[in-house]
DNA sequence: GGTTGTCAAGAGCACTGCTCTCAATACCGC
DNA sequence: GCGGTATTGAGAGCAGTGCTCTTGACAACC
């Protein structure tokens, strides 16, 4: 949450965001407890003392003070993926991969909410503005960093080749990655977090109650051979 | 919608369940345009020409009448999903899976308000009751049976050992199942449910915008791939 | 034919997002 | 320091929501 506005020189300019923050932070606690279609802009005034109408000269709508959540969410759980892989030695490809896919599970078990927030069904009416997607390919942005680390080290295996309409539906994640990857290697990526993303989403809504008894050891498996058919080691 | 109840005997009981099923029509067209949070009770009996009160005769609340929307939703789907494989021939497992996948997602496509409904995060507040399990599995029902069919036909690749404790996790599976799978094909199978329901839900939650141009070329590559990764051909 | 149960209707409660007006007050140029 | 301006919080109000309760009408059954 480290703004970066100008600092702040007047009173009330300093007021203005120490209370945008409490009302962001009180709508996350509401958020938790509530859920998204359950934010209430008047509860949060209630709990914070104030009428909801002074609310608006913060946020002008509702969805404005959703946004905020959602941005401060991309940024939490690129923080716990970004982290978890710096600890891990640099050459040691499966161990990052696995550190980041755990620390991704484990923040959005901690927060299924904001989890539902960001990778979730949009919520009715609200449309995500463009301010969300910086924030929200800090994770995959991790993931690509590993294969591109291994791909350099050259310890991968020989891609394969992929169809050309394929390789062309890939134009414009090509162009936005800092670096080359070869085709198979880049569907490959995006296979895996579908794979990381969709287990991840599927669990907290249920889908595997009834199913698998040991969700914690089925995911570290799942996600260790997803690892290897990326050809990390 | 074929209600297995017994026929009604009289006027009454034909009105009851002539006007159930309108309101439930009805909801659906409003669900489509305004999603599952903003399905409201009153816009349904307005739209029928009755007072809200009344229909809280037919639905005691809302979250029933959703209830209902979720077990059609289900079966929608899972109609889709069996139809396309049953035109397939028993023996093309590779086009079987593709059939299937195809077929759920067009159909996800389609009613992207339902998908959400029923794969997409729980609506707050809501928890989805005990009817709705039975329907929920159909279409991983028959990608099992795909499975299920080219292990029988002999052609499938050497399992791999999966750890006992993975093993042991999806023992409720293996007691759902009504045939034995090997250990390693089981997994695999979870995992390529992930992929497909995990790829439907981010590309209609917007997932691979500025990412992938064409989505209908991209998926039918990643289910091709991944229908290989099962053995399958 | 009378009793019983079901039905639609309406009023009402507590809540929501949001807009508008109004008074108080902090800021800034002079 | 002072006056004009802009920002702020408070309150009322609108239109909408889910849901409950009561009331009167009607069909179904004995």
């Amino acid at each position: 949450m480290t703004t970066a506005s100008p600092a702040p020189r007047t009173a009330r300019e300093r007021a203005r965001v120490e209370l945008t923050r409490e009302i962001v932070e009180t709508a996350r606690t509401h958020l938790v407890t509530a859920g998204a279609a359950g934010l209430s802009l008047r509860a949060v005034a209630r709990d914070l003392g104030m009428v909801s109408s002074a609310v608006y000269r913060y946020f002008p709508s509702r969805d404005d003070l959703l946004t905020a959540l959602i941005i401060d969410a991309y940024d939490a759980v690129g923080d716990a993926a970004e982290t978890a892989d710096r600890v891990i030695r640099r050459d040691r490809f499966l161990d990052r991969w696995m550190a980041v896919s755990h620390a991704t599970r484990d923040w959005a078990i901690a927060h299924p909410q904001e989890w539902a927030l960001i990778y979730g069904s949009p919520v009715p009416g609200y449309a995500a503005p463009e301010d969300t997607i910086g924030p929200g390919t800090r994770v995959s942005l991790t993931l690509t960093q590993i294969l591109g680390d291994a791909l350099a080290a050259g310890g991968h295996s020989t891609p394969t080749t992929v169809p050309r309409a394929v390789s062309r539906s890939m134009r414009t994640l090509k162009e936005f990655l800092p670096y080359a990857l070869p085709d198979s290697l880049l569907v490959g990526g995006v296979m895996a977090r579908t794979q990381l993303f969709g287990h991840i989403s599927l669990e907290l809504d249920g889908q595997f109650t009834n199913t698998i008894s040991d969700l914690d050891v089925f995911f570290d498996h799942v996600m260790r051979v997803t690892g290897r058919e990326l050809g990390l080691s």
